[in-house]
RNA sequence: GGGGCGUUAGCUCAGAGGUAGAGCAUUCGGCUUUUAACCGACCGGUCCUAGGUUCGAUCCCUAGACGCCCCA
């Protein structure tokens, strides 16, 4: 099946370059690895660009350079080609006369998109090209593909993120978001490390689905015979490491909700989530405020952050506003002083078209008018805080106002960035919170928390005064690569099965 | 879940109810400083899939697949 399969693919251009294949095959092994490189394509044009051709070749600097052959312009016994490497591309000039015997004419027969090495010394074209003059020229692996074109490049976007190789092979573009991504991720890192964090890795395999709100996937170990899910948050792990004594504790990692899939989300998406012994949400606010500023300017060069047509200035210091006041803020008609009235709030929201189920208190009510209303408009970075008590079942109750918990979530460009709070560690108020989600799922509600006996018997021993957050890195890498869709900043974004004809 | 747009050569794209087009790539020939090299010749198709309408459908209609975007 798998072999007829591959053999309709087969086109003309692939048939050709398997029979070259085939006469390789036949002169020697077409897939050597004993070649190596001295230099790079950037490195070379970092150190070398600025000379004259005369000084270079007075130096005689004798390189050796590898990579995918991406132009080929042969003109008679003479051709220059351009090696792409990690770093960029590099010229060669191949002259038949100052090859080893037979090279030119074996060359000749080599395709855009093979993997050659090559020697010699550097010199500059007459428009003044830094490139290396070919002593020595070998095939290191033979391409059967033919990449895109050269002028247009990959642009179907399909096939961007279904082959993500040839993606990255075609669009330089691209190389950047994912090395940007790699350096956001090392920046939190170093961020993290140098206060004295300790980076850990929990189960993505859980046996409760804990620690968010959201529907989990399912599956299933054979040999214990137990149904798992894939862990919608590592939160309740990360927490019971604090009752053990990690009083800092991070991990950067994968979480998995079984929902929709769009530009804002991915089955799997990757979250960092942290926990800070001896703080409160206010001390996080600060942390992750100093975090993006200096993430920014470190990976950007500047706190002004430009992102599909608008602009966001990390520099100022962030807004601040409770939900109440971001109620209050987009719905003016919204009588200030029936904020918790919950038949006030019952038929301001069935004004919006919200669905209203009889579960839902005053505290849900709420928090669907923000989210209809007012979370779309905050395009500038801006801490909400204050979040009822009712959608938020491990945070830590307000002091003042037992309605509402020391929660907030960081909004950037409409987007949640953050979300973060002080936590319950009183095990008797965890222990009703679960009891009021359980109810919830009685009613039907698959999303509500899981009730988890353990996490209370943890807790039971004695969670420090701790707050932690989850920042979702993936639309954070979005905002600082300018990229539209969660699917541009994933190098193997979730895709459905490939339209078989 | 609803709506809009798209799917034609390896890639980027035109196109019309009647034998399917271009550029690049490939193949062959020429060319020792090119930059999307250039000049000449050739080659290349399940027009996403299945049904329907029609003398005839890749084009029109219906359903589906996949992708992009918007809304819930």
């Amino acid at each position: 099946m798998a072999e007829e399969k591959s053999k309709r693919d087969e086109n003309a251009l692939i048939a050709e370059r398997r029979r070259k294949l085939d006469a390789l095959r036949e002169a020697g092994n077409p897939f050597p690895n004993d070649f190596r490189r001295n230099a790079l394509a950037e490195e070379l044009l970092q150190s070398y660009d600025r000379h004259e051709d005369e000084y270079l070749r007075e130096e005689d600097v004798r390189v050796s350079v590898a990579g995918r052959m991406m132009a080929k312009r042969v003109m008679g016994k003479a051709s220059f080609i351009k090696l792409q490497d990690r770093t960029g591309q590099i010229q060669v000039r191949l002259e038949r006369d100052r090859l080893p015997d037979d090279v030119y004419v074996a060359f000749k027969k080599w395709d855009v998109g093979d993997i050659l090495g090559t020697s010699g010394a550097l010199f500059k074209t007459k428009t003044g090209e830094l490139t290396v003059m070919a002593e020595e020229l070998r095939l290191l692996t033979k391409s059967l593909r033919p990449l895109p074109e050269k002028f247009h490049g990959l642009s179907d976007q399909e096939t961007r993120y279904r082959r993500r190789y040839l993606d990255l092979i075609m669009n330089e573009d691209s190389r950047d978001i994912f090395r940007r991504r790699s350096a956001i991720i090392a920046y939190i890192r170093a961020f993290l490390d140098a206060q004295d964090y300790l980076e850990v890795e929990t189960p993505m395999m859980q046996t409760t689905a804990g620690g968010a709100i959201a529907r989990p996937f399912t599956t299933h170990h054979n040999s214990l015979d137990m149904s798992l899910f894939l862990r919608v948050a590592p939160e309740l792990n990360l927490k019971r490491l604090t009752v053990g004594g990690f009083e800092r504790v991070y991990e950067i990692n994968r979480n998995f909700r079984n929902e929709g899939v769009s530009t804002q989300h991915n089955p799997e998406f990757t979250m960092l989530e942290l926990y800070r012994a001896y703080a409160d949400y206010e001390d996080l606010i600060a942390m992750i405020e100093a975090m993006l500023k200096g993430m920014s300017q470190s990976i950007l060069g500047t706190e002004q952050v430009d992102y599909q047509g608008e602009h966001y200035d990390f520099g100022k210091p962030f807004e601040r506003m409770t939900v109440e006041e971001v109620v209050l803020k987009f719905n003016p008609e919204f009588d200030s002083a029936k904020l918790r009235d919950r038949d006030y709030l019952a038929d301001f929201a069935r004004n919006l078209g919200i669905g209203v189920e009889h579960s839902y208190g005053s505290g849900k009510l709420l928090i669907e008018i923000f989210e209809k209303t007012g979370e779309d408009q905050l395009r500038q970075p801006t801490f909400v805080t204050q979040y009822p008590t009712e959608v938020s079942p491990l945070s830590r109750r307000n002091d003042d106002d037992l309605f509402v918990t020391d929660r907030f979530e960081l909004f950037i460009g409409g987007r949640e960035i953050a979300n973060g709070f002080s936590e319950l560690n009183d095990s008797e108020d965890q222990e009703e919170r679960f009891r009021a989600q359980a109810a919830n799922r009685e009613a039907g509600d698959d999303e509500a928390l899981q009730y988890d006996a353990d996490y209370i018997r943890a807790l039971e021993y004695g969670l420090p005064p701790t707050a932690g957050l989850g920042l979702g890195i993936d639309r954070l890498v979005m905002l600082l690569t300018n990229s539209p869709s969660i699917r541009d900043v994933l190098l193997f974004p979730h895709m459905r099965h490939e339209a078989t004809p």
